[in-house]
DNA sequence: TATGAATGAGTTTTCATTCAT
DNA sequence: AATGAATGAAAACTCATTCAT
């Protein structure tokens, strides 16, 4: 702020006691980026997205409190930055995965979506809970936010529809069911109190069959 | 921090002179309470929880600052509490409605059961993504925390699972159901764009009967 | 900013060490903001205005960094203030002073508008370098800032203007006059090495006098 | 840091291929110091100071952050150089032009030294604001900083002394004189609102004659 | 010489909580 | 019980300066 009275700043390392090897200190964007926001994730997970600071990432990251702001331009940033990353991967796999399954196969379909699905939000379970907290976060675009939405839900909703239209299954509004099974599933993803991975893709397909394959 | 009804002091109301006509400044620690409690409600709906600051809470309620410690130990004290009430306001008129269902009329209940719980959550939508934002809210009481759990889950548990025994449905896993059901419920909430409140319950009516009543 | 990871501040006086008499800790909004106003008058003087922190004043007033707020919303409001004070008080003081010399003592009204101005700003001599320092800042108001300008040198024009309807001087350009008069004044005052008040005062009068009562 | 007239370092261009056209990585020092001050200027200008940052200047100066203080140890130092630049180029136009004019023509040289000024001043109005922002910085060298003072005053002091010691004005202080005269005109420049430049340099010419000649 | 990633002290501002009246 | 001035511990973000490459 003042004209001459700045502080000088000085060096000073982070840690590591030698540096044998390499080590640059100075490392490409890309990595940098990846290690802040491999930390905050990892405390975002301990104490929640609101408890923590920008210092205790940068700490976490071994970096220095600027380091954080050669990144990301706010705080927010870096949330945004992990729920993108994260939907983005999920988004993928699933195209990715329920691609291989021939179009036709709407039963295989749905049971991999549902296997991906749950997967993916099994090993990011935290992501879950972190990065959607807000009431909306799953929703679908709407005309006044037309950005909104994850993509899962309306994946699931095409899914169901042609699925419908093949005469699969029977579904009156193909939209709801995927937004009750999708938030269901996460249901049951919090839910789980000692019950093992098996179990739950048991019971989480059952109850996806009952759902959506209903003779009724 | 004390009991609940205590008549309003007016120890010198009698005698002294002045203030006749105006309230008194002394309300019961209950009446403060709720007034605070309802303020801060009002406040967390349209800024957001992390945004309401204490001293908005106590302006909007008419009283200085201080007084709201007189209430509330903490201002997490309060959310608590506003958790605490949603809960057992939204527990009370599930037992209340439900209770007035033939115990054996179990697919009656189970509708009433879907019913209050839209129909509070539609009411008090807000209060649902800002009295349970983090993830487990909703989860089931567990050893770690067995205070957890919200009682909604476990009274479905239990009404799926007589419904069962008595043939009405058939159900591997009743708590899994419940617990699927109970979230996608709450993502028809979340998702309702421009949907309005018939069509959403009717929607979810048929979702929870094809979920639990599928002839499979 | 997390929701239950707040820091439980605590009391902790400022020094004082007995408190025998009175001295509230809570004093009147009025005399807190003067009392910071004074101290951070002091630290602008010495330091400059920009070098001055927050901190240092409310240190140097004996309060918490918080209490600064709580009389300004603004490091700048503050400033603005002092400048507003400042010139409040020069413009009373200049009014004070000329109105009690008869309206058509031209020349005495001049001596006394210099006399006051000199003493003002001798005194508040820093004031001057630290409230005035950007270019303009001693300007006209013009139709683009109408709030612009400080007063005195309108005033000036107004008894320039005056005296030459008057027939007491000739002046072709009264605000210019004014202008330069008020500036070379206030450089005086910035020059002053070593002189004394009273040789300052002999020399600013003598210069205004040649410079307004010219035969030319 | 180093001279001036260095040929542009191409010891490789003879012999290797690459880099045919473009420009030298490489520039002399004096270019280089003089690149970043006059994006330094520009900015200064448009942004005042303060605002600016070292990493803008580099920026508009289209070198890296560290190539700064390859040219100086300090933001401040680039400031003085400026602010001396600024300077010495007004100093040494007067001397040049008040030089030509015969030494005895006291009257005429003070006419020219005005307009130079005024000139000088009017021409750079900006970085007056911007270089000469503290209360002193236009004041004389004092036994306690022997550096300040800017040399103007001083030669108009001069000049005022060999036309009073000529006869061709009588003056009784004219260190005083010098300096109420050369703050004068500067609050004309200030002031200057849709005055155009004839008019201001007519009415500079005016009061300094008046106030020089003025027959007392 | 040139680079720009890294540093970290320092700044303003906010706000839960306390406590003298 | 009620008040609200006072507190001070953070938090987010900036930026002059350094230094390994």
């Amino acid at each position: 702020m003042a004209d001459s009275s700045r502080a000088a700043p000085g060096g000073a390392r982070t840690a590591g006691p030698r540096r044998a090897t390499k080590a640059p200190r100075t490392k490409p964007a890309e990595v940098r980026r990846a290690e802040l926001m491999a930390a905050a994730e990892r405390l975002f997970l301990s104490q929640g997205v609101e408890a923590t600071t920008v210092a205790q990432i940068t700490r976490a990251a071994g970096v220095a409190k600027g380091s954080f702001y050669l990144q990301f331009t706010t705080r927010d940033e870096l949330l945004s930055a992990l729920r993108r990353r994260f939907l983005d991967d999920y988004l993928e796999e699933l195209d990715a995965v329920v691609g291989e399954v021939p179009e036709d196969h709407h039963a295989a379909r749905l049971a991999v979506w549902t296997a991906v699905t749950l997967s993916v939000f099994l090993d990011g379970a935290a992501q879950r809970g972190l990065l959607f907290a807000a009431p909306g976060d799953y929703a679908a675009p709407t005309p006044a936010s037309p950005g909104g939405g994850n993509g899962a839900v309306e994946r699931l909703t095409a899914l169901l529809e042609a699925g419908a239209r093949a005469g699969t299954w029977r579904l009156p509004a193909a939209r709801a069911t995927a937004v009750f099974l999708f938030h269901g599933l996460l249901g049951l993803l919090d839910d789980r109190a000692g019950v093992d991975r098996e179990a739950l893709e048991e019971a989480a397909m059952a109850l996806v069959e009952r759902l959506v394959l209903a003779s009724d």
